[in-house]
RNA sequence: GGGCCUCUAGCUCAAUUGGCAGAGCAGCGGACUUUUAAUCCGCGGGUUGUCGGUUCGAGUCCGACGGGGCCUACCA
């Protein structure tokens, strides 16, 4: 914040190292301070948002050159500039991109206002303009000014218009992005759109939105490389959240039964163009539900958030067309893997027999992996990819998804699903495991491997194993990426998604 | 992590074999009362990512470093 107080004149453009356009727009700003006048003023005239003169007055198809006698002030961002002799034509944009022409004529604003015009106007600055609601002889709808104020001088440039800005820059600069971008508006809109849908669709099914912490004792919920912090207070090694799981059981643990958390997770891991260091999941407990229940919550979020931003057709990575509203398919992942490898495999098949089968389809394993593992590698080498229309794959090798509940049918598997989108994975789902023994067991599991040097395995939360031996409802719980969903939605890659995604430093 | 490509004016991009670093938009001065990336006349704007090397001479060739992108492997 600048001192009140402060000389405003103060001649700050004898910068000669200065771009000769931040130079040129310096000096522009301390003219208006010379006359007296505030380049940033406190407020400026606003009858109107450009927005509102164009819901009015676009359908009413104006004769060109008419005069509706309705005097507004409007304000928004200069995009285009063109200065005649002694009629200027400017176009101004407001946030969310709509736009409007304003005309200053020298019989309207005197010679004086309109040199002043053109003196300290740039492309860029944020200006309001007081005047009639006309249109052009061109039949464009206008305002005609009267009078005008600078709201904000802007000292650098905006990029050519016409030009996209490169990858970088977009994200780098995401603001100017926004200003020159119709595509980057309409993602800040569209996942907004999609949060409020999400929200709409827990209430309506009475689910309880919660926060819990980010700061972590322990890492739990996922495999996955946290990051390390230092809480001073406590003299505490502490982590960031890798998933919300655990203190939303805790919740459903204490009544809140149908529970539901919109938050960033942290994972320190690999960056490309669909992983992210931070990240927003949704997670979800249903409880007295089941991996099917809580199949049908997640297709009905995904299906109510896709009509609110109108794409619940999508075009594929691979061209053709999904349709959310047509059925899901539900499949196991043994028939997937069967129908992928030509021969009948299930739970029961051995781990030799795999091996073979993997080694014909030249998919690599590692060393002392089981059958669940390799059966899971040849599901996600071979068939992942290959699962364009919405499918549920259901029902894992116990030893690849420890935190899901035995399957109520078939020894060996587990009841969980993965929902399968565009050869994407969108999200998970459970009947969740709450038998406290077995909970432990697992969980020690995990901490030896952990203890062993596996970043990515779990640490013993001796507190949720205490939690769950106060008895956890059976339930099921979903949990699936925001940035994800949005990207299925908009076709964008998820640093588009992100408004502003971590870079490393220029 | 491995491989390939890339970095030049505010923005987007050129620059032949190693031989004066250019264009469009933007900017500055001038003309123009209906423009839509207007038109016309004139002008300015560069540490060619950084450091080093080869050479009479480097945007261009070589090396190192940094940023970015694509492919590839792993995680959501």
């Amino acid at each position: 914040m600048t001192e009140p107080r402060e000389n405003p004149a103060t001649p700050d453009s004898g910068q000669d190292d200065l771009p000769e356009q931040i130079r040129v727009r310096r000096e522009k700003r301390d003219r208006l301070l010379a006359e007296g006048v505030q380049p940033y003023p406190m407020s400026v005239p606003r009858t109107h948002l450009l927005k509102d003169l164009r819901t009015r007055y676009d359908g009413q198809e104006l004769e060109p050159d008419s005069k509706t006698g309705e005097q507004v002030a409007v304000a928004g961002r200069v995009i285009f500039l063109r200065n005649t002799g002694k009629l200027c034509f400017v176009r101004l944009r407001e946030g969310d991109g709509t736009e409007l022409q304003v005309m200053l004529s020298l019989a309207d604003v005197g010679e004086e206002e309109l040199a002043r015009f053109k003196a300290l106007v740039d492309i860029g600055d944020l200006l309001s303009v007081q005047g009639e609601v006309v249109t052009s002889r061109r039949g464009e709808l206008s305002v005609q000014a009267t009078g005008w104020q600078m709201a904000a001088k802007t000292l650098r440039p905006l990029p050519n218009e016409h030009k996209p800005l490169n990858e970088e820059a977009r994200v780098r600069l995401r603001y100017v992005d926004l200003i020159v971008r119709a595509e980057a508006r309409e993602m800040v809109r569209t996942k907004a759109a999609v949060l409020k849908s999400l929200r709409a669709t827990f209430d309506g099914n009475d689910f309880i939105e919660v926060e819990t912490p980010v700061l972590q004792l322990t890492n739990g919920g996922a495999a996955a490389r946290p990051f390390s912090t230092h809480l001073n207070a406590f003299d505490q090694q502490m982590k960031l959240r890798i998933a919300l799981e655990l203190d939303l059981k805790r919740a459903m643990i204490g009544g809140v039964d149908r529970v539901f958390e919109i938050g960033r997770t942290f994972r320190n891991e690999g960056l490309d163009s669909t992983h992210a260091a931070e990240f927003s999941m949704i997670e979800s407990y249903q409880a007295y539900g089941d991996y099917d229940s809580i199949a049908e919550l997640t297709e009905e979020l995904i299906r109510n958030a896709a009509r609110a931003v109108g794409r619940s057709v999508v075009t594929a990575r691979d061209g053709s067309q999904i349709d959310l509203d047509q059925p899901w398919r539900h499949a196991t992942l043994f028939e997937l893997v069967s129908e992928a490898v030509g021969e009948t495999v299930d739970a029961s098949t051995e781990t030799a027999r795999l091996t073979k089968i993997a080694e014909q389809h030249e998919v690599e394993l590692q060393p002392g992996w089981n059958a669940g593992e390799i059966a899971l590698e040849i599901y996600e080498k071979l068939v992942e990819h290959t699962l364009i229309q919405p499918t549920y794959v259901r029902d894992y090798p116990e030893s690849v998804r420890p935190l899901a509940k035995p399957h109520r049918e078939v020894p060996g598997l587990v009841e969980a699903w993965d929902l399968i989108i565009n050869g994407v994975e969108l999200g998970v789902g459970y009947s969740e495991l709450n038998d406290p023994v077995i909970q432990r067991d697992r969980l020690v599991a995990q901490s030896l491997l952990a203890a062993a040097g596996d970043p990515e395995a779990m640490e013993l939360d001796e507190d949720f194993l205490r939690a769950m031996e106060f008895g956890m409802p059976p339930a099921g719980g979903m949990g699936m990426g925001l940035d994800r969903l949005v990207m299925l939605f908009t076709g964008a890659g998820i640093r588009e998604t992100i408004l502003f995604p971590l870079l490393r430093p220029e």
